[in-house]
DNA sequence: TAGCACCCTGAAAGCGCTTACTGAAAGCGC
DNA sequence: GCGCTTTCAGTAAGCGCTTTCAGGGTGCTA
């Protein structure tokens, strides 16, 4: 295990150590010395040891970045613009994926905070419970303090970072008129786990809309699951086992919608036959179901890059910065008028 | 951006630097210093600087990942599998996207080799080209040597390391036999890039059996595309426009597949009314589709595990270890026998 | 030719941590 | 009670690199 360091490359240029790493970095170095220096590098096969430079001092190209479940369609797709801004700028990213368990977010960050990175990014809901954000909060205090960037997407209020919000609200707002539009009255809603702050804000946004237009959202009408497409699937079946009675359905998530295609197929109902389903992000594949999805789109991409440019910009105003994304209602084949 | 540090921990509590670092590695120190120790590190909010601990000799906890695109299902169940064993293992992972540049895919394997991650995992088919094997070797056997572990998923085999192989062949011959069993005689396919090693494999497998049976592929029943959903959608159309002979359609990977029913749906054809067709990995989403995809299943998130399991425990053996998964044949509603 | 400014190179001081190694104190048998 | 082992805290030596600082050429001016 024993690697070849930047002694044994000035020692076979002949030069200091100074003068190698100097070379090797693109300070000025006499011509001769400099094409000496990375011959011997690469006779070699110098590779510099980022530790050593980190400790040293040189600033660190990466970043860290802490999601849900890289599986799922939308994280992948946020990821993928995390990614792409990532390979642009040389950038290592360190990824880490919970799978939606808030302790195991917390000891990432630390692990995170441990490594130095430069800047960490929160993708996904955060969690309403009060002692999880105060943990979460005294993990960021000391990295902030020290100098770290920290970026959240579609992430709780209550975390005082710079952030890059999808307009939850507004879009499922939106997409409640379109529906409302279509002579919809009677609704069904798949919501996912009430904590998460995206629920919370799509769910709400919808719901206000739907009673600013006279109609209500009763109590049976919402089925709560993990936003999973088995989630959507479950959240379905139960609203179904329950009679349900409405001519169109909100899926929280486009990956619940999924599920709920499912759901209703196996029951032998036709979709936007006997009843109108709606989504929510506009991941890729929804687009290719049958039949193809209404949704909000949102940027995914976008979410992903902006929260990348966050975390690489230094804040120099006193506020925290929010990128507000926009969705837009996509009309598919998936809602149908009422009859 | 100045940090608590180890001393600064250790003056508080009163003790040496030692104890203070034995203390917090849970070795051997006098209860009474034990709690000061970390009574102090917890009052400070001390984290550890990873890169001192790396460059002092600690083993580092960390994985680097290389893979094609995190944002396309198949690699994002493989890295799901990845991710899950790292979380299990309190491992941070540096996961890379190259966006299936060759280029940008040596040069992370370069910046993995400085961060010194004890592990590197090559995930997704390598690039059938002499001149990248060769400068990708010659990146790989320094590491090798200097007691790094090498992981690969899927890739070429002239690299000579630990694999994980998929079936490729295997399970494309077996998926052959099934259409052939359908009655299906004239077939047409949908192929990714030639360089790389899993479409030759795919494709060999598949067209090896057909042979075997007495079956001849026509050289124009060939359409070739990016691994993608558009791909998928463009080669079909392709095919369509050189005027589809053909009752099945293979198509190299599931992500291909999507884009081929778009495309036959474009042309008002239906599956498997008009056309049958089959895919190749089993993504999740597939089975959503309508008709759900025949495929050739693949234990993706088992595949991202196996490899882990290969990277974190030494090679004892001489000889280089390969796991290989086989695939099985999942007939669903997109095939029929033919009339 | 002497003097001055400049540009490069090399020597050395850390960055924050782990871990021999050293040494003191305590426990044991005789 | 003396010399032995054992236990555990402290001292200090690096890990491999960047960077400051000092010193020695070089080219210029006077």
């Amino acid at each position: 295990m024993s690697h070849v360091t930047l002694e044994d490359v000035a020692r076979a240029a002949d030069v200091s150590l100074a003068t190698a790493s100097r070379a090797l970095n693109g300070r000025r170095v006499t011509p001769h010395l400099h094409d000496r220096v990375l011959a011997a590098a690469a006779r070699l096969a110098y590779t510099p040891n980022a530790h050593a430079r980190a400790l040293a001092g040189a600033s660190r190209r990466s970043v860290g970045v802490v999601c849900h479940d890289v599986t799922d369609p939308y994280f992948a797709a946020v990821a993928g613009g995390v990614m792409r801004v990532a390979a642009d700028n040389d950038l290592l990213v360190m990824l880490a994926s919970t799978f939606r368990d808030p302790e195991r977010e917390i000891a990432y960050v630390s692990m995170l905070r441990a490594e130095r990175a430069p800047a960490i990014l929160l993708i996904g809901s955060g969690f309403e419970d009060p002692r999880w954000e105060r943990a979460m909060a005294a993990e960021l205090a000391p990295y902030l303090d020290g100098g770290g960037r920290v970026a959240v997407v579609s992430r709780h209020r209550t975390l005082k970072v710079d952030s890059v919000l999808p307009e939850n609200r507004a879009g499922a707002a939106e997409l409640a008129r379109a529906l409302l539009g279509l002579g919809h009255r009677r609704f069904a809603v798949l919501s996912g786990p009430p904590e998460l702050t995206t629920v919370a804000d799509r769910l709400g946004g919808f719901r206000d809309e739907l009673t600013a237009a006279g109609v209500a959202l009763g109590p049976g009408a919402v089925a709560e699951a993990a936003f999973t497409r088995d989630g959507g699937y479950r959240a379905m079946t139960e609203l179904l086992d329950r009679g349900l009675d409405a001519t169109c359905v909100f899926a929280c998530t486009d990956v619940m919608a999924v599920g709920a295609y499912a759901a209703l197929r196996d029951r032998g109902l036709s979709v936007p036959g006997d009843v109108s389903v709606a989504g929510f992000d506009d991941i890729p594949v929804v687009r290719d179901l049958t039949p193809p999805l209404t949704t909000v789109a949102l940027p995914l991409h976008r979410l992903g890059e902006e929260a990348m440019n966050l975390a690489l910009t230094e804040n120099t105003g006193r506020r925290r910065r929010i990128v507000r994304l926009p969705g837009e209602v996509v009309m598919r084949a998936s809602t149908a008028p009422v009859a």
